[in-house]
RNA sequence: UCCGGCAUAGCUCAGUGGUAGAGUAGGUGGCUGUUAACCACUUGGUCGCUGGUUCGAGCCCAGCUGCCGGAGCCA
């Protein structure tokens, strides 16, 4: 079927034009002047087209009359100038087809307001909602201009593994990936332990919880490449910056220190702040109005602004002298705390703020080691109300320096051969971060709820649909 | 995992020991180039689950489950 879109519907003025659209009714208002109003979306724009339904339709009574929110039509007629206030062009039907009735007994979505909580079960549905739609066209435009930011700049696209059977976990907890019957699990005859040989990939595996060590690999050898690709965390994590499984964007590449990784980062999210202002202005109108006040200038602010730069070390000073008003007393030595993070955030620079050079007890193994020998060229990017939204660094590219820490961190240099390796043949220095997808579309949204940015969340007790 | 809060009509909520309420949605009627339409009438409840206290529990107590917010972990 040749359709209109309702976004081009909206936006044409050949009244006159004979035109099908087809969609999903908002809402019905019957007129007894001869004729119904039907509210119709088809998810191309935030807005719905008013379809003008005359009494003479064939099926006016069987069809029109019995049309709730939630069912499926699809309406020809005339595009014509609309004579009420509201809208500028509505369509005159001359033929409405109902591809599928919505009872509105049972169907969870009404013409009133509803919670994201309870949204949040309804999950399938709420596809449906203004909110849900503008997160998913918001959500789509900085996946593409992700792909567009790194693909101008040289950058390969790179697919990281998503199982691992790496022996050696880093950080955070992992999920296992096993064909073994939990019922009945092989067990070693001497030791009494698993025995994962009889596993499918012979030892233990997990799904991936970064592809940096794999992305490294490609970058020694393509210069530049960047992973977008689901991520999972096993954390019983029950906040709203957090999921189980998320979506990142980890771009790697060679030749390049903590400063060009620090550019890298603020030159990515301005331009998909620019994107979004410029491709979603009615979505980002709908949050700035109904979900976070302000939203349009931040962003707006922010599409031109230069990010503040700070070391840890000056991180540290700044908090110790309002050390009042936390609960948690900042020192040097110690990560910085969420209400810390907010404050240099929201309240010292109001804007984005990256901290460079951190502790390197605090920070993990394969972050060069500074020349003080006490920090590494590690930096977090943190932004208003989200707080971290990207943690990255310079990597260890000395093979002696870096088989020292990852002794230090009680780990075993062999277990990251092919890793080590990297420094071994023809080392170059590189740098990279990790950007959380959600997080980013929770701060072009202004949505509250990390839960509400992904189609379907999945946090600890909850994988439903 | 820790701390706090919540769970009553399809939905949003009120109801602090004595016969279960409102708004909204749904239905019927009226009115209208309407637009969160409006006006009148009306259907609709194992008060999360289990146990306890009491003559009597939606309300008090305990446990459980789920959800929400904050913290930790991090992106």
């Amino acid at each position: 079927m040749k359709r209109t879109l309702v976004r081009e519907a909206l936006a044409c003025r050949e009244f006159g034009k004979l035109v099908t659209v087809a969609g999903w009714v908002r809402t019905r208002r019957d007129s007894k002047a001869g004729f119904s109003f039907i509210e119709l979306n088809d998810g191309s724009c935030l807005a719905n087209l008013q379809i003008l339904a005359p009494v003479d339709l064939p099926n006016y009574a069987t069809d029109v009359q019995k049309l709730h929110p939630g069912a499926s039509i699809r309406v020809e007629g005339a595009l014509v100038a609309s004579e009420g206030a509201g809208q500028a062009v509505e369509v005159k039907a001359t033929s409405l087809k109902v591809y599928g009735f919505c009872d509105p007994l049972e169907y969870p979505l009404g013409k009133s307001r509803i919670s994201f909580e309870r949204l949040r079960e309804v999950a399938h549905l709420r596809s449906r909602t203004n909110s849900f739609g503008a997160v998913a066209r918001v959500r789509n435009t900085l996946a593409f201009e992700t792909h567009r930011f790194f693909q101008d700049r040289g950058f390969y696209y790179f697919n990281a593994p998503i199982i691992t059977a790496s022996d050696c976990e880093g950080a955070g907890e992992m999920f296992q990936v096993t064909t073994l019957d939990l019922e009945n699990v092989p067990k070693d005859k001497l030791t009494g332990k698993v025995d994962f040989s009889k596993d499918f990939f012979g030892r233990p595996a997990n799904l991936t919880v970064s592809g940096q060590l794999e992305a490294e690999t490609y970058a020694c050898a393509l210069g530049s490449v960047y992973t977008f690709g689901p991520t999972f965390r096993a954390e019983n994590s029950n906040t709203t910056r957090h999921l189980a499984e998320f979506w990142m964007i980890e771009p790697e590449f060679a030749f390049a220190d903590l400063d060009d990784d620090a550019d890298l980062a603020e030159d990515y999210l301005r331009h998909l702040i620019r994107s979004v202002l410029e491709q979603c202005p009615d979505d980002l109108k709908f949050f700035n109005d109904r979900v976070e006040k302000g939203l349009l200038d931040n962003l707006t602010r922010l599409a031109d602004a230069s990010f503040t730069r700070i070391s840890y070390t000056e991180a540290i000073k700044i908090l110790e002298g309002v050390a009042d008003r936390f609960e948690f007393k900042p020192y040097w030595g110690v990560d910085l705390q969420s209400e810390h993070e907010r404050y240099l955030a929201e309240v010292k620079f109001q804007g984005p703020v990256i901290v460079m050079n951190y502790p390197r007890e605090i920070k993990a193994f394969y972050m060069r080691l500074n020349d003080d020998e006490k920090t590494v060229a590690a930096m977090d990017v943190l932004l208003p109300n989200v707080g971290e939204i990207i943690g990255g660094s310079q990597r260890e590219d000395r093979l002696d320096v870096l088989e020292r820490r990852i002794r230090e961190s009680g780990m075993n240099p062999e277990d990251y051969w092919w890793y080590c390796d990297l420094r071994r043949f023809g080392t170059v220095p590189h740098a990279g971060f990790g950007l959380g997808f959600e997080r980013m579309v929770r701060f072009c949204t202004g949505m509250g709820n990390i839960r509400d940015v992904i189609p379907y969340p999945r946090t600890p007790q909850s994988a439903e649909f």
